[in-house]
Order: C-alpha cells, then structure tokens, then sequence
RNA sequence: GCACCUGUAGCUCAGCUGGAUAGAGCGUUGGCUUGCGGAGCCAAAGGUCGUAGGUUCGAAUCCUGCCAGGUGUACCA
C-alpha cells in the first residue's frame, strides 16, 4: 500500500515537474490522514514556487490519479500534501503479503558469546535477547538464519580460571572434581574465576603462573589431549560451562546453533594472519600487528610475543569458519559496545584480504545493563549480576506481586524490557516496572493479547469486512496496517525497539476503539470480530519476532 | 592526548536519512466506572531538547566549539 502510494506521488510530480524524487511517505497524526508526503517542500526551491502553490498542482494530478484508492488529498501547514485512503482499501491492506526480502539467504547471527569457564552475566542476557530478535526478524524476512555463539574455551581468563581450579583441587587431581555437586557446578567455577582473577591482577608471580597455563592448554588443543590430568581437568570442566549454558538458553528459548569454541578457529587465524604478515601485518617487538593508524583506528596485536593468537586473530579465523560452514550472504555479530573499536580494527585488517566477508558483515552493539539504582557489572570483580540473578529478581517481583510467576510472563517482562529501548546505550532494568501490567511492558501487551483472544472465543459472527467504517472502526484498522510498515523497518534497520514501540501504541488504539465499541452483540459484530482478529494476530506476531510468548490466557 | 558513544518532562525512554503545536509510560492531580477480561478510558500539571554558535524557508534532528558522564586506545576477551 504505502509503496504504491510511494510510486503515485513520484509518477505525479515527473508528470507535472519532470523530475525525479525518492517519495518517502510517513504516517502523520491521524487528523492529517493515513500518509503524508514533503515533496512539494522538497521541490520548492528546485521548481521555483512556493511549496503551497507546488502542493497545488500535485495534488490536482493525485486526486484523478488515485481516485480508486484515495478518498482524499489534502495540502496543510507549510506544503505537507496529506493522503487519506479510501476504507475498502484500507481494509484490503490488511491481506498483503509482508514484504519478504531476504528470501533465499544465508545469515549467520553471531550472539551470546558465552565464555566458557566464565558465568553468564546480565550482559549474556542482553545480548541473547537483541541477538535472538534481531535473528527471529530477518528469518521472518525469508532468510536462513544460523544462530551461533562464539566463546573463549582458551586465552587469558581460562588459564586464570584453570590455575585456580588445580589450587583449589591441591595439584591436578581430575577425580577430585566429582566432589563437586552437580547443582553447583557454574557457581563454582564462577568462584575459581574470581578468585583466580583477584589473584592475578596483584600478583606478578602469579601472572608468569597464568602466562606457563595458558600455553598448556594451547598444548593441550594442539596435540588433542584427552588423557593427561591437565587435560582431564580442562575437558571436564568445559562441558560443565556448556551443560550450563544449554539449561540456561533452553529455559530461554533460544535455540543455538553452534558453539564456535575459540580452540577450534584459533589455529585457522594464525595461519590467515601469518600468511599475510609483510602485506596487511607487520612484526613489531616480537608480536604481529595490524597497524589501524593507517585508517584512523588504533593498533592491536595478533599474534603476540609467545606466537599465540590472540583474541584478533582467533575472530580472523571465526570469519572464515563461518564463511566455510554456512557461505552467508550477510553475517550479524552483536557484542557489547566496548568492542566496537575493537571491532572495526578486526573487520578493517580482514577487508585488506577478504573485503567481501566484511562487506557483508554487520556489528551491532548494545550496552551494559544496569539495574535501576544500581551499578555497572563487572565480571572481572565478584560484584556481578549474574544471569539467573536477572531472572531471580524478575520471579520475585511477580510472587511479590501475588502474580504465577511462570516463564512466559517472567521472561516476556524480561525480554521486553530489554528489548524496548534502542539499543546502542546503556540500559536500567527495573524489575518492577518490568511486570508492570499497565503501561509499556511485556506483560501488558501479554494481557493485551490474551484479552483479545478471549472477546474472539466469544464471537458468534465473524469474517465481516465492511467499507463503511466507524471513525474508532477506522482508527483501529489504520493502526493494524502499519505493521508491515514497521516490520519494514524494522528489517533494515535491525533496531527492534520499534517494534514494540509500534506494538504498545496499537494496544493503545485499541483500548480506546474497545472502550466506547460493543463487539459481540453489536449490529456490527461481524466487522469489529474481523478487526479484533487481526488485532490479536498483529500483537502475537509482533510479540513473536522479539522471543515473546503470546499467551491465549493469563 | 586521540577515537567512539551518551546528554529530551521529577524518573525511565521514544522521536535524530531536517519539516506541521517536541511524544509515551511511571509518578502527581482531577474525572469516568455494576465492565464483551476497566490490568482500561478521558483530562490537567510538568520540557531553555546539556551549552554557545553556524548552515537552512525550517534544527531535538546536520556542522563546529565547549561542559558533563561512559567506553576504547599493543601483546585480556
């Protein structure tokens, strides 16, 4: 609909004008009309006249031109033109078809990025929330979508974590670590970390510790060892890590795909970037770098001093695993901001071999996630919000409530609350307002739906289309018909958030439609149980694209 | 130091490929109410859009300076 009008107004402005313009028409406050185009703003100058007198003109050339779909067409303030569409072909938009644009690609949606040896945070939440949106949204665009994470099973953190593990086990001791009970496997691996870490950072000794551990379990990779005690320890405790992410994301509902462990793209972006070293990287001070100065970003290094990959080249190697195992037409990575720099350094060294890859790779980010009143999480220090605690809270709040605290309205608070804001910045989670079940919450538009579906199960007429609609009729029924617009978007766009946005105005044009509409028994049940019908499929399939269970009853 | 992000109502946020009186929710104040699920609806109060300039017929939106907060910046991820 909208794009039809699109093409109207720009074959009537090259009949009149003979130019041509990109019409882009967006939606105005309802007493303006359905559409409204600035073109004749836009050609003012260009055509000499003021924009009133354009306006003129063009919608002279409109009103005979769509005098089939457009009942009105009107100038307004400084030159907006105004379209108002006709009812029958209003309601005839609720049927088109969404716009399927990605039908037949391939895309890899990078997110999560759990580390195993690490315990998942608030953050991790964050991530799989906007990772899980944003893959559900180009899916329901027609695209294959790959949902992977990618997680350190080596580096740095895992030989902090390693070290502390075989202290706290008194030497490497592998049966030791079936004393451990099953329940409190990732607590207790969180606690290694910790205190491994607190260790580490005033410790030189331990340091040069860390350093000699972390080439083990390179090693260890490296010769495929499943045997030693070292081994043992590691193998066992990184299945721990996954068991506990899989229950997490199950509880979740999200669905990964892969686990991409870092030991298995390691090797691969050594030898990527050892074979362009002297071309895109350089040695200096022993290390292998990419020198980002060139292009306005920073340095970081590669390869480092010990001939280990760092976390760089093991995302050179990420890339083109990815690229062999999927042969993606566009790949999403979503991360937390603070490796957005970081990010650009990477994709800018890669482009210098692989510019296609680049080309058609996406860096979302988010930020960090605060609680309301509360501070930045830090995973490095035991301060953090850890993701159970996330939905803990959330539970919590419902029972404080005197509410069922059941997975779909706990995490349809969850996932909304984070899904509402743009994203890009920081957020502030308040529990509380979160479970809210007035005012823009996910929980809201749960009820909303299940209202919805209860006047449906009621009705004794239905399929009624009518082209003479009330004024609340037709308010309802224009807000349903933005849908495919904002799903529009909202594909392109990747920002989620305008879904809901979209979703909690609709639920508020309804509530006024329903406040002063009788449904069932009405003259006009037929036509009203048409709107309410596709009132509840829009909220559901809205819901649906942000993770977000629609329940029939609540 | 340099780079990036953020700064809109008391609070939490939309709006930012420039356009019609800057919009929501929460909170505050007042009204509707025996309802097809009123968990709603109507209304009021509340804003120098961080700040100073610039570009433009028109700036919350683009550009520049400044202020405040955050992040990144060589062998962590």
């Amino acid at each position: 609909m909208k794009q039809e009008l699109e093409h109207a107004v720009a074959a009537a402005v090259k009949d009149v004008f003979d130019t041509d313009v990109a019409v882009e028409l967006t939606r105005p406050d309802e007493k303006f009309g359905d559409y409204a185009t600035n073109v004749a703003l836009q050609l003012s100058k260009q055509v000499g006249k003021n924009p009133r007198e354009v306006a003129e003109v063009l919608i002279k050339q409109l009103r005979t031109k769509l005098s089939d779909k457009v009942r009105d067409v009107q100038i307004a303030g400084p030159g907006f033109i105004n379209l108002t569409v006709g009812d029958a072909a209003l309601t005839a938009a609720l049927d088109t078809e969404l716009a399927k644009s990605m039908v037949g690609k391939e895309v890899v949606a990078e997110y999560s990025d759990a580390n195993p040896f690490k315990v998942l945070h608030a953050g991790h939440v964050y991530t799989t929330v906007v990772g899980d949106a944003v893959a559900n949204i180009l899916e329901n665009a027609g695209a294959t979508v790959h949902r992977v994470n990618f997680g350190g099973d080596v580096g740095r953190h895992v030989a902090i974590t390693m070290r502390a593990i075989i202290r706290s086990l008194g030497g490497e001791f592998p049966e030791r670590l079936a004393g451990i009970p099953k329940t409190d496997r990732a607590v207790w691996l969180a606690e290694r970390y910790v205190e491994g870490n607190n260790e580490f950072e005033v410790d030189d000794r331990v340091k040069a510790e860390v350093a000699e551990v972390n080439k083990h379990v390179y090693q260890l990779h490296a010769d495929n060892d499943h045997e030693s005690a070292f081994a043992q320890i590691y193998w066992t405790c990184r299945q721990w890590s996954y068991e506990a992410f899989d229950a997490f994301f199950a509880r979740f509902g999200t669905k990964l795909e892969k686990y991409y462990p870092e030991s298995e793209v390691a090797e691969l972006g050594l030898q990527t970037v050892k074979a362009h070293v002297g071309s895109v990287f350089e040695e200096s001070d022993g290390a292998v770098i990419f020198n980002g100065e060139k292009y306005g970003l920073h340095t970081r290094v590669f390869i480092n001093q010990q001939g280990l990959p760092t976390y760089e080249a093991k995302d050179v190697g990420l890339i083109a695993k990815k690229y062999e195992d999927y042969h993606f037409d566009r790949s999403v990575i979503i991360t937390d901001n603070e490796q957005e720099q970081y990010m650009q350094v990477v994709l800018k060294a890669i482009q210098q071999f692989w510019p296609e890859l680049v080309q058609a790779t996406t860096h979302l980010t988010h930020g960090k996630v605060k609680l309301a009143g509360g501070v930045k999480m830090s995973s490095r220090k035991g301060n953090i919000i850890r993701a159970n605690e996330v939905l803990e809270v959330t539970s919590d709040e419902l029972k404080a409530a005197g509410r069922a605290s059941d997975d779909t309205v706990m995490l349809g608070a969850v996932k909304y609350a984070f899904l509402k804001v743009r994203i890009g910045g920081d957020i502030i989670y308040d529990p509380k307002e979160s479970i809210a079940l007035e005012g823009n919450s996910g929980p809201y538009l749960q009820y909303a739906h299940a209202r919805a579906r209860s006047i449906l199960a009621k009705a004794v007429q239905s399929g009624g289309k009518a082209d003479d609609l009330t004024a609340d009729e037709r308010s309802l029924l224009r807000k349903i018909t933005e849908y495919a617009e904002v799903v529009e978007k909202v594909t392109s766009e990747l920002m989620p958030h305008h879904i809901c946005t979209y979703l909690y105005e609709l639920a508020q044009v309804f509530n006024r439609f329903y406040e002063h509409n009788r449904v069932i028994g009405d003259e006009r049940e037929a036509t009203r149980v048409t709107l309410v019908s596709y009132y509840a499929e829009t909220l559901k399939n809205g819901l649906s694209l942000l993770g977000i269970t629609a329940p029939e009853h609540m």
